[in-house]
DNA sequence: CCACCAGAGCTC
DNA sequence: AGCTCTGGTGGC
């Protein structure tokens, strides 16, 4: 390319969560794409990174352009493929690349400090393919991410817990020097010399929680492996609320690389890809036996709480069984506290939090339910959303209700926060969803869901998923194939009879009819679905303007507020899109995302794809 | 008369 | 989201 050919203004990213570049003059110097420059933004100087030629013409006619005042980098800090996987974020999760960026760089690339040696690489020359492996064991699938590491030039492996990633590290750095482990916690200091490290091009492969998708790697990659890939926590809590799955298929795409996608069951949307013959050799067998039982049969009483507590003789027996066998059982019930939650009286529908899937309780005069994780806050039907029956409030145990019963069972039984780890007797273990960790260190011989149904009847269209995969975690984990080891899995529920149905389970046959049924409600994975948060004025001219671009929407108020005071009230958008449309609901968005409307604020989009 | 702070205002 | 400009307050 002739150098001398670049114009003389250029169209500048600058971070924040508005969606337009901005457009400045620049004299002499001709940085490329992804190259950081110093920008007046209102009374303010700021950083930013120059998208290419300028475009913003209209500007130049006002006033006259402002100009660039510093160049920092010649070349793209990023390399160009995180660049273009930035830009590519902020289209596809509708976040706007400046927000992909705040996510993507450490702080120190944001405030323009120095990098000496910016990675300048992207290409590897290879070819992308895609690869499941869905049909090994823990252990093969580990050893089989070990040896196509080494059989690669630069690799990214990620796995969704930060200990799966140092255990698997460790595997690799007694024969790798060139081995790194991406932190996900320690600071900035440490995430920053991490970053600069991976910069230099030291690091051959690189180990990860999923934030390490966002690894600089100067010199291309030619694998990346996602381990566990249909993991809830590969979604980042925060805003923007992206996949670090969808990042890793995406950046092997830009690079040409393989990807492999591995774990014991596949995402929805990985499902849908996968032929259906690769899907019918994916099935692992059952090391566990899977029993379902009548929630009817539970029967005692907790003083001051009017409903029994969820235990069965069933479940009594099973417990009794696994510790005399001189094995551990969990008890898993994923509600804390003693009261305080609602649910209804016909079906046992409760509520979760909508945005973070926790255990809401209800708080506040009026009452209104508050989400325990996250804070979220919506308000209290009278009636069950699900079967218009009633309400009660605050009459099931919870978990330290249970406790005194455990204690018949086990003199050793303990809740989960104080049990965490080295117990020398087989334990009763109460806990949530969280105490399936036990069985990586412990024989657990028994894990019985106490209330499934509180699991699958949830608000937004994961709780399914999230609930078989539970179930068919809670008979693999720790287990090893062969080994005799075998352990029952029970599962109390109100409709046992659909859950004997399902045993053994199989992801096949659960997808099967997850997405048909998805399909029908025009929900992920085939359909898109993005929820617009906005003040109630600004979410009605939204909401008006997807429907001119021919779109459906709904409009949900909500009495949202965030941990401190000022909580304003706003009103939340839904939108159903069909993967091809979804430059149209983001044409429609565009205006209100324009810079020149910070002071009105800007909405939040979030988008789920899964 | 000036140092300091909180709030308003603006953004190619 | 920043950053700077404004104007009010209070200390000497």
């Amino acid at each position: 390319m002739d150098q001398g050919a670049w114009p003389s203004t250029v169209d500048v990213v600058v971070p924040g969560p508005w969606w337009n570049a901005l457009t400045y003059a620049i004299g002499a110097k001709n940085p490329e794409p992804g190259a950081r420059v110093r920008v007046p933004v209102g009374r303010a100087r700021r950083i930013g990174f120059v998208a290419g030629p300028g475009h913003g013409e209209q500007w130049a006619q006002k006033d006259g352009l402002k100009v660039v005042s510093d160049v920092l980098d010649e070349r793209c800090v990023l390399g160009a493929d995180l660049w273009a996987l930035s830009l590519w974020i902020g289209g596809t999760f509708l976040c706007g690349a400046g927000e992909a960026l705040q996510m993507i760089c450490p702080e120190q690339v944001l405030s323009g400090e120095p990098v000496a040696a910016p990675p300048v690489g992207g290409k590897t020359g290879g070819v992308f393919n895609n690869e499941f492996v869905f049909d090994l064991t823990d252990d093969e699938r580990l050893s089989r991410y070990e040896e196509e590491s080494n059989k690669a030039k630069r690799a990214l492996v990620i796995f969704p817990e930060a200990k799966a990633a140092e255990a698997f590290f460790s595997r690799l750095a007694g024969a790798n020097k060139d081995a790194m482990l991406w932190p996900n916690s320690g600071g900035k200091k440490k995430r920053w010399e991490a970053w600069l490290r991976a910069a230099s091009g030291d690091a051959r492969v690189i180990v990860g929680t999923g934030s390490a998708v966002f690894a600089p790697c100067p010199a291309g990659l030619d694998l990346i492996i996602v381990e566990d890939e249909a993991n809830p926590s590969y979604v980042f809590v925060k805003h923007p609320q992206i996949s670090a799955r969808s990042a890793a298929g995406r950046r092997a795409m830009l690079l040409g690389a393989k990807l492999v996608l591995g774990g014991w069951m596949p995402s929805s949307r990985t499902y849908i890809r996968m032929r259906p013959q690769t899907r019918a050799k994916s099935k692992l067998p059952q090391s566990a036996a899977f029993v379902a039982v009548d929630m009817k049969e539970a029967a005692g009483a907790v003083p001051g709480i009017e409903k029994p507590p969820p235990v069965t003789p069933a479940l009594i027996t099973r417990t009794g069984d696994a510790l005399r066998e001189g094995r551990s059982a969990v008890w898993i019930l994923d509600r804390k506290g003693h009261a305080g939650d609602v649910f209804c009286s016909e079906c046992g529908f409760s509520f979760t939090c909508r945005r973070c899937g926790a255990a809401m309780r209800v708080e506040g005069d009026p009452p209104s339910l508050r989400c325990l994780r996250c804070g979220f806050v919506m308000p209290l039907f009278t009636h069950c959303p699900n079967c218009r029956g009633e309400l009660l409030r605050g009459v099931r145990p919870g978990l330290e209700a249970l406790l005194p019963i455990a204690k018949r069972c086990s003199s050793h039984a303990v809740l989960m926060e104080k049990s965490a780890r080295g117990h020398e007797h087989p334990t009763l273990v109460l806990g949530t969803r969280g105490a399936l960790s036990i069985c990586d260190t412990a024989d657990v011989g028994l894990v019985a869901w106490l209330d499934i149904d509180f699991e699958g009847m949830k608000v937004d269209h994961c709780a399914s998923f999230r609930a078989f995969s539970m179930v068919l975690e809670s008979g693999r984990r720790g287990l090893r194939s062969g080994d005799g080891n075998n352990r029952v899995v029970l599962v109390q529920s109100r409709r046992p009879q659909a859950w004997a149905n399902s045993f053994p389970p199989d992801w096949d046959r659960f997808w099967r009819a997850e997405i048909a049924e998805r399909d029908s409600l025009g929900l992920p994975p085939r359909t898109l679905l993005a929820s617009i948060e906005a003040p109630p004025g600004v979410a009605q001219e939204i909401a008006e303007s997807i429907e001119r671009a021919g779109l459906g929407v709904s409009i949900q108020g909500t009495r949202e507020g965030k941990e401190g005071a000022g909580a304003q009230p706003g009103e939340s958008l839904w939108v159903s899109i069909g993967e091809g449309v979804k430059n149209r609901l983001a044409a429609a968005l565009a205006p209100y995302f324009r810079i020149e409307r910070s002071s009105l604020g800007f909405p939040t989009v979030t988008v789920w794809t899964e």
